[in-house]
DNA sequence: TGCACTCACTAACGATTATTAGCAATAATA
DNA sequence: TATTATTGCTAATAATCGTTAGTGAGTGCA
């Protein structure tokens, strides 16, 4: 292959194209055209494309799980932890925005028993987001709310930064996004 | 068919199926079997598979567009017009929530040019609310915050919406639901 | 030099899938 | 009652797609 890492071209390549036109309406021909292969050839990188989709999310899934895994265990207060948990998932989206977006986007096409795999790690990355927060109220830092409504809410507000990666050709400060949306989610857009 | 109208269970499980596995995992034979028929029969009720979605899709997008669209050209002052916009969102996710859902989830499976009428809509939706924003900060009434960053947040609060209404089986009030999310959006967490 | 490994190819298979054609039974309607 | 529309079926087609088999050129190394 042309590049110095044929596998590492193959992988970008692989996750564009799944989270543009979705892992089932991209054909394994799709991703050897845009690299200039042949369909056949990129079975000297992979298993199978089932393979190649459960590698590229679960290694993203291993980070996520890691990161709240550090955060949850330290000494810090829950307001703290809720920053550094809105931190951790900036800075994870700035380095790898693309394969967030396959995150968010196409994890159903995960095969049994895989899926299941998979779910069951968001469920428990959800559960540790919703005890942040839960003791964050408990301590008075975080408003009275209902808990699963504003953990799926703080969730999702952070989601979709993955987008924000796309369109813009300038640098982003992920310093200065981490203080947006820190303000953000934690003061709201009224004065 | 069994039921009263067959046509509306069709659209009813081709919705199901298309949240489910995805536009391009479900197969009209998967379509028919739930409703305990041949796939070819199907197309007594639709055009293509394609144009199922597209029906399907349009007619949320235009309910979205009224609702903007009524919102917009009132004499709601800008923070009342968000609020509005919230209300608006949660009503039709209430009505809808699998068919928002799709919207979500499965639009980038539309084919050309439907797929470009779909995005320009979108944009169009989008710089509306925006522009809401924009007023809103002009008049004090909102926070200085980047523009882009705010709607796109603030839209991605809400869309989450649609799997609220998934797995519960309690009647969720949608008034208790709008008040809370216009909370969340305007106060934000923190105390 | 000889050996093994990497990475590319072509050919082909088997499965899936959207869709069409043609036909029959039933329901609605004139 | 005669006819027309609705709703179902089976059979078949044409295209796509993931994947395997078998091969060979080049590269690094013993």
């Amino acid at each position: 292959m042309k590049g110095i890492n044929g596998r590492e071209k193959f992988i970008a390549v692989s996750i564009d194209l799944f989270l543009e036109k979705g892992f089932n309406g991209t054909a394994m021909q799709d991703i050897a055209n845009q690299l200039g292969l042949q369909a056949p050839t990129l079975y000297n990188y992979v298993k199978s494309k089932q393979g190649l989709l459960q590698e590229l999310l679960f290694e993203m899934v291993e980070k996520f799980e890691k990161g709240m895994a550090d955060i949850v265990e330290s000494s810090y207060t829950p307001l703290e932890k809720l920053k550094a948990i809105i931190a951790m998932n900036v800075r994870l989206t700035a380095q790898h925005p693309h394969q967030v977006g396959l995150l968010v986007n196409e994890w159903k096409h995960l095969e049994s028993p895989h899926l299941e795999v998979f779910q069951e790690s968001r469920t428990h990355y959800e559960s540790m987001f919703a005890a942040v927060i839960r003791q964050g109220m408990e301590t008075g830092e975080l408003r009275q709310m209902d808990l699963d409504f504003m953990t799926h809410s703080v969730l999702s507000s952070i989601r979709w930064l993955f987008q924000w990666y796309r369109p813009r050709e300038e640098e982003i400060n992920p310093i200065e996004l981490e203080r947006q949306m820190i303000e953000f989610v934690l003061q709201g857009v009224a004065v």
